[in-house]
DNA sequence: CCATGAATTGACGAGCCTGTTAAATTTAAC
DNA sequence: GTTAAATTTAACAGGCTCGTCAATTCATGG
């Protein structure tokens, strides 16, 4: 209460996190990682209002008022979920080391990445479309997020010059607008996959499919970007 | 009662839709085609499970109870309200009359209405996407679904086979995949415009910037298409 | 003018879900 | 040991949603 109170402040100066790092209670690390994984799961499969506190205390064996202890409120495990997620393909490519291949085979590779990365990683991918449903509202939230995906489109910038000097591409192309057409057709694939199969009876999950459209895709942005510059070389 | 009664029976075989149709009870159907409506925007604005029916009766100036005399449950209004966009979108596109365009013209109309049909309603786009959310299971259970986006691939299949006959259009080219690729690029502008522009700062509903991307996108599917037939002429 | 049956309403019960709170249990430090 | 903080549990309260049912309007045919 006084606000001269030597030995507390005393305390606080000398060592003002040991104390509560040196108490090591019981798993609070492990569990968080858990639990995170878990509401992956939840909000994935069932969108922000149809995932259950419980279903997830369910899937940690733990509670909800636990989870609630950690993180506050169910809309707080979920932004935690969105960054983490964000943070995780971001790291992926961050890996891919592009700056040594030529410009074409660069592309191909940015593009069947990004293709393969959404089609193994459902659960990211579902948790983008649940967000955009809600109009971004959590999203907007997270100050994290503007600065996690800067890098993909400046890597993404500099292949594309490179192909500009050397005559492979064309000229007026914007990165950020070939970023967004491959996130399109690679995320149409996992997105659509229920109406389109049951609209047209293409279960396009099937392996010699996915192998032909992951060229297709690939081919498409390829031709784009070598229009016009291709003919004349 | 009786089953020999004659008056019924001539009555009803005299007219038996008379009794029905001139019956002007209340609202009947005025009021099915006005909660259709607002069924639409209630569960393209928070999907199937966050779409309550007291907000559709609200909107209607009627009750749940009265929505499930007609209807049954919510799902059934669910699936009215799938049955009903997909026809709407069908119609539209039955009224585009392309084969008295050269292919290359067909294409580019096509991936243009598409476009913009996504564009200005939003509301079959989020219900597309909420129902791929739920993993399809509603849309199963419909058999009218398959019947009605038929003739949408054979109308894309006659463009591109006349294209290829004049030596415009590449050889091997799957009209599904084409009309995915189309469906991709013109919905992610919808869907995703949310956590696209909040990571990229664009706001991707600006006029000029449509204007851009809408030719973009018809670009790329024609320099696709084009590929190898065109450095060939 | 009345009886009939469709259209419409208000109220009810059950279920699920969330966030909180107070009590119980562990754990590290002293 | 004792103690006080950190964790965990169990139970509660409040809110929202859905489907149903009996009761009530109301146009119409007799």
């Amino acid at each position: 209460m006084s606000l001269i109170s030597s030995p507390d402040s005393l305390k606080a100066r000398l060592a003002p996190a040991r104390n509560a790092a040196m108490r090591k209670p019981k798993a609070p690390e492990a569990n968080r990682a858990r639990i995170i994984q878990a509401a992956i799961d939840e909000f994935a499969a069932r969108g922000f209002k149809g995932a259950s506190m419980d279903a997830i205390a369910a899937r940690t064996h733990t509670t909800r008022a636990l989870i609630n202890y950690y993180f506050g409120s169910k809309e707080k495990v979920y932004l935690a979920v969105l960054e983490h997620v964000y943070a995780e393909i971001r790291e992926a490519e961050r890996l891919l080391d592009l700056d040594h291949l030529p410009p074409l085979a660069a592309i191909r590779r940015i593009v069947e990445f990004t293709f393969d990365y959404y089609l193994g990683h459902e659960g990211f991918v579902r948790l983008v479309v649940a967000e955009n449903q809600a109009r971004g509202r959590h999203l907007k939230k997270s100050k994290a997020m503007r600065t996690v995906n800067r890098p993909v489109i400046e890597t993404l910038a500099r292949v594309i010059v490179r192909g500009q000097a050397d005559g492979s591409f064309r000229r007026d192309v914007d990165p950020v607008e070939i970023h967004k057409a491959i996130a399109a057709l690679g995320m149409f694939n996992v997105t659509n996959q229920y109406t389109f199969g049951a609209i047209f009876q293409r279960d396009m999950g099937r392996r010699g499919d996915v192998d032909r459209r992951r060229r297709l895709v690939a081919d498409m942005i390829l031709s784009y970007l070598s229009e016009a510059a291709r003919c004349a070389s």
